[in-house]
DNA sequence: ACAATATAGGACTGAAATAGTCGTATATAT
DNA sequence: ATATATACGACTATTTCAGTCCTATATTGT
């Protein structure tokens, strides 16, 4: 329930562990490293690469590099890229078309729901790339001065 | 994809519904006046009369009464009594035992991710069902207006 | 040229969560 | 009694999610 797919946070991740490098990266490497399978995670950084966050480079020391600072990549950028459009509930997209739910005209909860989407929204952006990094450095540095 | 359950859209429905008529409402009427299935419904509504959100009557002329003001009730309460603990990853919650996840130790985005969920969390709780009413009888006016 | 390496992309499978159904038991007002 | 309404568990269907496999394509170093 209210879940963060796999995709994403092998997106996150990655994203992370080649911020931190500053070169490029290969998939291989982040798969080991962590061991995650690297199939999946090759299928999530192809679609980073193609939604323009991060650049491709085939071949022999190929890899990923980032395409963007790392403040200049937000959490909801990365979920809508792996995750497809952000929409808790089948109609709260603001393109008041058809949702296909069979209550639509009668429901009563639509507005409170874009309401909190909106929020939600809002929390997603809120947190960029480079804000993970801080937090991250910061909790091992505590664990490290404990 | 993060999205919120049919069973939470239900019981949220059809708690509003309850508040507003400010008397006891059985089932049956509800599942009728949105169109939805009865049987998902009255297992949504028993959830919620169990979780001391609603009290049950049995019997003819039986049927749902608020069991709190619509004031102290959340959407936050609403999902977790429906959908299961409010949990975006796996090991996003505050209890540090074992995440079952193979990243683990290693993972660099536990804490960012614990941060947002921390936010999401805030997001819910500071919507109360009296709150749904009024967003949406505030549109229900506009409506009209136009 | 050629072999090694790395990304690109699609088809496919298995597992898990969601949504919905059905049958039966229990309580209660009239 | 009986009609009505909730309680509860088992079951099925559908959809998402996670992961695998295979093949194609691009690039680099020798
Ligand atoms: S119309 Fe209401 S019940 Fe249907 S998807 Fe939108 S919010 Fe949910
Ligand atoms: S350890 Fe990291 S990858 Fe695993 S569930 Fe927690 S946040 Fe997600």
């Amino acid at each position: 329930m209210l879940r963060i797919s796999k995709k994403a946070e092998y997106g996150m991740i990655a994203l992370q562990r080649i911020a931190q490098s500053g070169e490029t990266v290969a998939a291989k490497e982040i798969a080991e490293d962590f061991g995650i399978s690297f199939d999946l995670l090759a299928k999530v950084l192809n679609q980073l690469s193609k939604a323009g966050l991060l650049i491709a480079y085939h071949g022999i020391q190929g890899g990923y590099a980032l395409a963007k600072k790392p403040t200049d990549i937000t959490v909801a950028d990365i979920l809508v890229i792996l995750e497809g459009t952000l929409r808790i509930t089948d109609c709260a997209d603001h393109s008041h078309e058809e949702c296909g739910c069979s209550i639509d005209a009668k429901c009563s909860i639509k507005t409170p729901m874009q309401l909190i989407q909106e929020r939600m929204k809002n929390v997603f952006e809120s947190m960029t790339l480079a804000d993970m990094i801080v937090k991250t450095q910061t909790v091992q540095l505590h664990s490290i001065q404990i």
